[in-house]
RNA sequence: GGGCCCGUAGCUCAGCCAGGAUCAGAGCGUCGGCCUGCGGAGCCGAAGGUCCCGGGUUCAAAUCCCGGCGGGCCCGCCA
């Protein structure tokens, strides 16, 4: 039984409603709350917004539910539902004897979804701002896939453009190899490439701003130059200062080394590949600790090498919106939206009212590619790749204007499909404390930092408690505790609330935290071990009587529609404060109550069902936010 | 200047999209309790708020509309 009983309950409410009175299953869904008091029953529904003679047909809709545990009843114009707790215990044990478990309800309707996520260029370690995008986009994909749908997530590795190139210029001055560095430094290859890109950047800015006379910003980049120097090595930072400043034109330095990799030349070729290659692995393995793996690889310069781009280009060219911008050739994305965007198009777009889309430039005037117009290639094929009815792009909110744009353009170029369904989903960056991070600064607090410092903590608290861990386990254990910390604070918020990020706010242990629900699960894991197999037949639903274990189970087996609505609407915060809410629940129950001192066979076998039940929707909802449930801790 | 996002308790935020039935909530912090009970990363209680401001719509507004104010982001031949 797909849902469970109070789901399957409460659909069938909603499709007998439908059916007598043509109020929208959907609309049932949505709008269906828990009763702010008990007296009114357990959910409601405000049918008179949208039927006017409920009582008339109140009785032709109690008689189609027509299940026995479920009764309805009409109060200021709520359609209520009041669920008979031993009932639906009855029906509960009966499910669970049969190997039920809790889980998303399936769509009616599967897609074939891409999701595009992380997707950091290759040229800094990935930082805790990289690990919002990561943590998000990996929960959308798995709540998308638990609700049935065909989920393809993908990562794109940008390197193609100017800041690979940086980092290869970099390299070069230097005369070593990445690895090389690597070794010199002592840490990860992605820290050393991400090392010499800050320097490297920083380094050109300077002497360019000295250069034009900007001696304030020179002075501020040259502050920035020692504080670099000292983070690495000292006398390569030097070096490549040196080296940077007797460079006649850095600039056409980049541009070379930009033209040469899209034109596929080598060395160039062989070089930039390496060098994306090696941070790439370092992005892996520390994405790899938080959870987080991908179906595919897309390099960016596959996309161009392959002709998808030239294809898209040689349309762009024939276009009737092809423009030039301040010389450059250009799409004409006003024109594409007067003709082309209706009420409907400007809706699903995302493209506010009277919005004035600047053109969207094509070509660099050395001949190179922008980003956006590899993107465009790259967008359609995502969906040809995948046969996509959807792709969602995890993309920081700052770069709505060309995301905007990218879709625009598709639909100018004859793409409406993909430009339509293509939903950029947007969320705030995250924040230092009074500043905003800056990979070419090389401001920024790593995730593999994070991770660590984390895991410390958590082994330091765990060992207290388990002093008979073994050091493997209490270091699986630590690191489950890390992740799962980092990941929830990471998912709770809303995407689109600003982050400012706090060590001490993200490594709390305590209540609202992902740790929290972890102790939570092992808590409900802990009796159950204790307690043993559960004899469902002995279970008796007078159990359920008692007020606090009467919520916990009605809110435990609302699960399977809270994720699926979570899923449908990409928002795994709303999943997160279901599963605080139901580990309050629990924990307060679990204070006053004990399963395995019950000397009430039947109550005890009921209890234990329930605590089951918990545990797998625990279980269930931290896999689907990639918090790792763990059975102790 | 234009577009978008945010503004709710000292702090971090939920509720707003789909206006209602004790809707003013949670956590942190503060203060006070609970360790001979299945794990105290827990539980119980107290203090704490003009829901940024001003209008409007409505029987009803934290929620919708208009106008302000404050903070953020974008408006680059960067990504």
């Amino acid at each position: 039984m797909q849902g469970g009983p109070l789901v399957q309950a409460l659909l069938r409410v909603g499709r007998c409603l439908e059916d007598k009175t043509g109020v929208p299953l959907d609309s049932f869904v949505k709008l269906l709350s828990k009763t702010p008091r008990e007296e009114y029953g357990d959910f409601g529904f405000p049918l008179a917004r949208f039927f006017g003679r409920a009582e008339q047909v109140l009785p032709e809709v109690q008689q189609c539910v027509s299940i026995d545990y479920v009764s309805l009843s009409l109060w200021n114009g709520f359609l209520n539902v009041k669920l008979d707790e031993r009932g639906l215990g009855r029906e509960l044990f009966e499910l669970m004897k049969g190997g039920w478990r809790p889980e998303p309800l399936k769509t009616e309707t599967p897609r074939r979804i891409v999701v595009e996520h992380t997707s950091a260029n290759p040229v800094h370690p990935l930082h805790i701002g990289h690990a919002r995008n990561a943590s998000l986009g990996d929960c959308l994909a798995r709540m998308l896939k638990a609700r049935g749908n065909d989920v393809v997530v993908r990562y794109y590795v940008n390197d193609v453009g100017r800041q690979v190139s940086v980092v290869v210029l970099g390299f070069s001055l230097l005369g070593i190899e990445p690895e090389e560095l690597s070794t010199r430094l002592g840490t990860k290859i992605d820290h050393a490439i991400g090392w010499v890109y800050a320097v490297t950047h920083t380094a050109i800015d300077a002497v360019m701003a000295r250069r034009r006379g900007d001696q304030e910003e020179a002075e501020r980049l040259a502050a920035q130059l020692v504080k670099l120097r000292e983070r690495g090595d000292a006398s390569l930072a030097d070096l490549i200062i040196e080296r940077v400043s007797s460079l006649e034109n850095p600039e056409a330095k980049l541009s070379e080394i930009m033209s040469r990799y899209e034109a596929g030349l080598e060395p160039e070729r062989s070089k930039v590949r390496a060098l994306s290659q090696a941070a790439l692995e370092g992005f892996m393995e520390t994405l790899g600790r938080m959870g987080i793996g991908y179906d595919s690889i897309d390099w960016e310069s596959d996309v161009v090498w392959s002709g998808l781009l030239a294809a898209v280009l040689s349309k762009a060219r024939e276009s009737p919106y092809l423009t030039k911008h301040k010389e450059a050739l250009a799409l004409d994305l006003m024109r594409i939206v007067r003709e082309r965007v209706g009420e409907k198009e400007r809706e699903r777009l995302r493209l506010p009212k009277g919005f004035e889309v600047p053109p969207m430039i094509l070509f660099r005037s050395d001949g190179t590619t922008l980003y956006w117009t590899r993107d465009i290639a790259y967008s359609i094929y995502k969906f040809s790749d995948s046969k996509a009815d959807q792709v969602i792009n995890v993309i920081a909110s700052e770069q709505r204007l060309p995301q905007l744009q990218i879709r625009i353009a598709l639909l100018g170029l004859g793409y409406e499909r993909e430009g339509l369904n293509m939903l950029h989903y947007e969320y705030e960056i995250v924040r230092l404390p009074g500043r905003a991070m800056s990979g070419r600064r090389g401001e920024y607090v790593t995730l593999d930092e994070l991770i660590d410092e984390a895991k410390e903590r958590a082994a330091k608290e765990a060992a207290l408690r388990n002093p008979d861990l073994s050091k493997e386990e209490l270091e699986s254990i630590a690191e489950g505790i890390a992740v799962g910390a980092i990941r929830f604070s990471l998912v709770q918020p809303g995407a689109t609330k600003s982050i400012t990020f706090d060590v001490e706010r993200v490594l709390r242990l305590e209540e609202n935290t992902g740790p929290y629900l972890q102790y939570t699960h092992a808590r409900a894991h802990n009796i159950l071990e204790k307690h043993g197999q559960v004899k469902y037949e002995l279970a008796e639903p007078e159990v359920f009587s008692e007020r606090d274990r009467r919520s916990l189970l009605i809110h435990a087996l609302l699960y399977p529609m809270v994720a699926a609505k979570a899923a449908d609407e990409l928002r795994p915060e709303d999943l997160a404060s279901y599963l605080l809410k139901l580990a309050d629940l629990f924990n307060k129950w679990y204070q006053k109550d004990s399963v395995i001192r019950e000397p009430n066979a039947g109550l005890r076998e009921g209890k234990a069902a329930m605590v089951q039940l918990v545990s797998q929707v625990l279980g269930s909802g931290l896999s689907l936010l990639g918090v790792p449930p763990l059975k102790r801790m």
